[in-house]
DNA sequence: CGAACGCTTCGCCCGCCACCGAAGCATCCG
DNA sequence: CGGATGCTTCGGTGGCGGGCGAAGCGTTCG
């Protein structure tokens, strides 16, 4: 069970074909979907289904969690999830470059979205630069710290910053639409649920993709400086 | 290129067959290998070997280097080897239980190893271990921040801790053998190229494989604090 | 208790891709 | 310049696995 070259095959093969990838594209927020909702996004029959998703939960992918007569699918744990970020990381980035038609969906997807359970997209890297820029925390390309000036923000901000003498919990995660780093560790998480509770963002159905409330700019300006245009401009900085 | 399960499933697959998976393991130290080597490692024919060589390289995973007659192949960045090394551990933790013949060379890769620029295995988490116990290093289960105390011990170790202001460059790494963190982040490269410098460990032929020598025993000791019996005892922790 | 629903198992078909041996192409040597 | 070496391309074969429809099983509801 070391040296495994094996195991790398397994579970790449598992994520490796184009139904499975679709389905654990569509759980990588920790939601759990049932079977029925797993092979409408995967775009195939039930049956077809019920066998791939058989092979994850096998594999140790998937956990599944049967409830009156659906049986909900979910990621086995968050390293699953981070594991799929960093595949499509590899292939936003080191692949080659895929021109597909774009859709409104996919500019949804880049504003704003989770990332497991911290935000990501054009939100998320704007938070992360926003605090950068105010030396709330401070980032290099594998680690993150929060300043004390940043632990006192948090508090005022609702967050408890404190396992005692943790000022840490912050870590970098490389954005794929962004290129860029955003907030992850537990301050990620911090973060999202406190917009989530505050009203500032909600999630969209059936997606990772987020919105910003009107409250969220109003928000997101008053207390990071994010300019709501920030927010709105779709892709203007090709230049 | 965005709402891309289908870059997801692309690159899986590449990793997701049993020679390409064996080559990129060979492959995930760095290291670059001839068209031949990896057809050895991998277990098939050169023509074979030359096929998916091309694939992988045409996938992105892989950069080829041309020199004389030879054909070098090498991970195509950094962000490949973290790929394979976080599908690797999601086999090795979520995945189901392996029952593999175990080999010595099973043991050796255990003890102690590079996880691309860094020092992994019972070695890199006895350093992890040792740092966090001295209190140069806190660690929690994303991120770490080098202390003050840290600083000026690896300035006496011969590892210049500053980027101006930078006390952080430091991240905790999910030890798949040990299933415990060790070291990575800019910290980790350079705790293992000051290992190798004093001689304390060298690489061991063909794999990602380490050696401890005498000296590194007794600068290990000496310096961490780290008895030599934990770097041999294979897997007594069984119990 | 029977019908509807959600999901899985079964049986079958088909296409893709990993594989090899032989041949082709470069590069380096005597 | 001819032979050896390292790697790739070509042509053909075989097996694995993804796909569906039909049937089976458990749950829920009227």
């Amino acid at each position: 069970m070391i040296l495994d070259s094996a195991g790398l095959a397994a579970v790449a093969a598992l994520v490796g074909d184009t139904a499975r990838a679709r389905m654990l594209d569509a759980l990588s927020d920790g939601r759990a979907l049932t079977a029925g909702e797993l092979s409408y996004v995967a775009g195939i029959t039930p049956p077809t289904a019920s066998v791939h998703l058989a092979r994850l939960v096998d594999g140790g992918l998937l956990a599944v969690l049967r409830q009156g007569r659906h049986r909900y699918y979910r990621l086995a744990s968050s390293r699953v999830g981070d594991m799929i970020e960093q595949i499509m990381l590899v292939a936003a980035i080191d692949g080659p470059p895929r021109h597909r038609p774009r859709t409104p969906r996919d500019d949804e997807f880049a504003q704003a979205r989770s990332c497991y359970s911290h935000l990501a997209g054009r939100l998320g890297v704007a938070i992360a630069d926003a605090m950068v820029a105010s030396d709330l925390v401070v980032l290099d390309d594998d680690a993150g710290a929060v300043t004390s000036k940043g632990a006192l923000f948090l508090t005022n901000f609702g967050i408890d910053p404190a396992h005692p003498g943790q000022r840490l919990f912050c870590r970098p995660c490389l954005d794929r639409t962004e290129r860029r780093p955003h907030l992850a560790g537990l301050l990620g998480t911090k973060l999202a649920s406190r917009c989530f509770e505050l009203g500032w963002i909600e999630r969209m159905r059936d997606s990772r993709s987020i919105r910003v409330t009107d409250e969220g700019r109003v928000g997101l300006r008053d207390t990071f400086g994010i300019e709501p245009t920030t927010l709105i401009a779709p892709a203007k900085l090709a230049a």
